[in-house]
DNA sequence: CGTATCCTTGAACCATGTCAAGCAATGTGG
DNA sequence: CCACATTGCTTGACATGGTTCAAGGATACG
């Protein structure tokens, strides 16, 4: 299951402009380096489950994970996933209260994981780490009440159409125009927060009017603009 | 519209167990005290609006607000109300962003405003101050996600009741048993995330079992059982 | 290479949204 | 403080988006 090695360098992590750790000094740097253990997860792997008490925060060096909620009769709620850079665990450290989500490994994985003392103290010591924890925490806030209004108002597709812009905005596509993720029909009904037969029939119908271009679990987007449409007023 | 008022003692606020500012030292909650600045505002009236550029947080002395995003065809989509010793806007300063919500006045009140300097420098300064921070933003983050899965996965009416409970949490309830807070059935429905006349049905339905009794826009609860009944899973 | 999982589709059903109309309560100006 | 206007509340009838159930075919994976 999960196989640990000490050694990983954050290269992959700090040196990302958008991680969480671009500001440490030299110093912290090599001590976060000593402080932190990491471990390789196989794909459906779990980190920590809703409920858990956890004892630091994780950071991904290499991999994707999805964090959920778990809802009605199991049925999972994705929150967001995290790929290389992105931190995770770190609300329920601040807020020193049990984990609120679970986390899944996506694809085989390598996470490293940070002990809380050390994120208190880094807090505590550097100012712009502290600046830069703030701004995670801010913009997952607002990410999330953006969530709120649009589950609230709405439709299936309009919010299909949203989640396939993010997809392509935080994975990006390969060589052939694919969107870097592979992802279940029922997991796109979990982020969409709908049955899994509606989001099959929400993307045959964008399969149908050439907006999208789907072969199993990978999907290539043809045409971005619909989409962008979909979700503007 | 908004009378200016700069001799306003903190005390309801700072003293409040839970407030953020329970914690400051004698010497910061006179110079907070100084450098804030303090209005009345008359029902209905708004402090600043979605996409305003914000220069400070505020802290509610008095009164009540609500705290919305404007969806499809204007319609609000409540995200919180706040009340005595509540602060808002400081999601927009730490990310140093413009403001992603719109707050007014639910009833008259008294708001002061904290400049974003001060809050930055608190935050450098009183580690247990910076503490209160991240664990209001972390229960606000864990908050929204709870409603993202709530409003996927839950009826009209289980929302409905999780509404009513969070309200009578939050307000508490009079000498009558009404709940502390006038709420009209449009509002109930931008909180629940559905439509005005389906939020009066489910209120409707509620009163003929006998669950909660209606007098205009006061609220009394007379069953929390069988709303509790209605959320637990 | 077989078994489990995932995808797809159709059909029936249901929860919720929409539209319309009348009444009640609330707020405002004279 | 009354009268009128505005806003909020309620209900019915109807439309519809979305869910659920069921069954067969396609893929993925050990």
């Amino acid at each position: 299951m999960m196989k640990k090695n000490n050694f990983l360098y954050c290269d992959n992590c700090a040196l990302r402009s958008q991680s969480i750790f671009k500001d440490l000094t030299e110093e912290e740097y090599s001590s976060l380096f000593y402080d932190k253990s990491c471990a390789s997860y196989k794909k459906n792997d779990i980190v920590y489950e809703e409920g858990n008490r956890i004892n630091g925060f994780y950071c991904i060096n290499k991999g994707i994970v999805k964090i959920y909620k778990t809802g009605k009769h199991g049925k999972e709620q994705i929150i967001r996933f995290a790929c290389v850079g992105d931190i995770f665990g770190f609300r329920s450290i601040l807020s020193r209260e049990k984990a609120c989500t679970t986390v899944k490994m996506v694809e085989d994985s390598t996470i490293c994981m940070v002990k809380a003392d050390k994120l208190h103290q880094l807090l505590k010591d550097n100012h712009n780490f502290l600046e830069s924890v703030l701004k995670v925490l801010s913009k997952e806030l607002d990410e999330a009440n953006n969530r709120i209004k649009n589950i609230a108002q709405r439709t299936v597709k309009e919010r299909m159409a949203e989640t396939l812009i993010s997809i392509h905005e935080k994975f990006g596509i390969d060589d052939e125009n694919y969107l870097n993720l592979k992802i279940k029909r029922e997991e796109l009904a979990e982020i969409v927060g709908t049955a899994t037969e509606s989001a099959i029939r929400t993307i045959s119908q964008f399969k149908k009017e050439g907006i999208i271009k789907p072969m199993g679990r990978k999907i290539k987007i043809i045409k971005i603009d619909k989409l962008r449409e979909l979700i503007e007023y």
